[in-house]
DNA sequence: TAGAACGTACAGAAAAAACTGTACGTAATT
DNA sequence: AATTACGTACAGTTTTTTCTGTACGTTCTA
């Protein structure tokens, strides 16, 4: 094995690695390997190269590749002279931790705390109504304490990545190790 | 409607909600639902009941009981006089919201890391050696730095995960809103 | 203005994941 | 000891996701 090959094999190792535990951030292996390749890329790439490199076909680097930009993971730079749509990965990791968690998570909080907060008033009608059985009513008041509690949670989740669009997280998480 | 069914449709809401937005936690929809049905339910389930109340195979929750169990959502509970096997879901969602990153993260990180490290120790080979050409040294090095920043943001990964187990992060973001 | 280069929509193929039913081992019941 | 109840391994089916190739609209080039 020549050098250029170990080179090959110490990158490839990373890009491997990198690619399968991406799905914990809900990524594709796939995908995940196209962002490994762009983050040792220095030089921006064309989806040509990209599908040189990963012998995929084009259609999928241009799919993998808009997802990668929806989560502000790749931007594409305009580089004179060149006709192609030329891509760069962000090198901030800590950025697209805090960026993944933003645009991911606030939809899904919003979403369960809005049916929450819906099913919360049908469950209030339900115990004001004076016709209502008993039974029905314990059953209810139950559910809305549970109710209650998932939307103090969301809050807090909320709150919890409010600190990594605001950088805050970095103030109790520090990025760089104490010196010993 | 009566107010039978008027419950069971908020509550049904809500485990809709929870159970389509579970997939960024890395979990089925199907088995979203299933902790749903239990987070509402206050007593045990069994399999037979669970698969009675979702209409799907006893195979299916017995795989899923076993995968909710596995991150800690979920615990069998031992009940006098019954020969079924029965669970509970956890209702802490501040503790399952933990387990599930140490859990899962975890093991992500350390597998990123020691391929990294690996990867850096083969391009320090190949810095060391002499006759290594100009060409490769200089790839060698942009890798390594790149590695070297990967291995930094994994290890703030890991303090944070850290936090998270050891519930410091509460301390940061409090449970409770302040009051106004 | 003709022609080439480029990116992507769309339909279909291939691969992966989720789900089911049967079969079987174990443990409780009679 | 025979029977019943229970949970799960496993193979096969269904559904979903991922990937590809063709076709087409747009933009640049000559």
């Amino acid at each position: 094995m020549n050098d250029s090959e170990k080179l090959q094999r110490a990158r490839n190792r990373c890009i491997e690695s990198l690619a399968q535990n991406m799905n914990l951030y809900g990524i594709t292996e796939s995908i995940g390997r196209l962002y490994g390749l762009l983050y040792f890329t220095d030089e921006p790439m064309s989806l040509d190269s990209m599908k040189d490199e990963l012998g995929m076909s084009k259609t999928s680097m241009s799919t993998s590749v808009r997802q990668l930009q929806d989560l502000q993971m790749v931007e594409k730079v305009w580089v004179k002279g060149s006709r192609k749509d030329l891509y760069q990965c962000s090198h901030d990791w800590y950025q697209t931790f805090t960026d993944l968690f933003s645009i991911k998570w606030r939809v899904g909080i919003s979403a369960n705390m809005s049916a929450i907060n819906k099913s919360i008033s049908e469950l209030q009608e339900l115990l004001d109504e004076p016709k209502t059985s008993t039974q029905i009513k314990e059953e209810a008041k139950a559910d809305l304490e549970k109710l209650k509690y998932a939307l103090n949670y969301y809050d807090w989740l909320n709150r919890l990545v409010d600190s990594f669009e605001s950088r805050e997280i970095f103030n109790f998480i520090p990025k760089v190790k104490d010196t010993p």
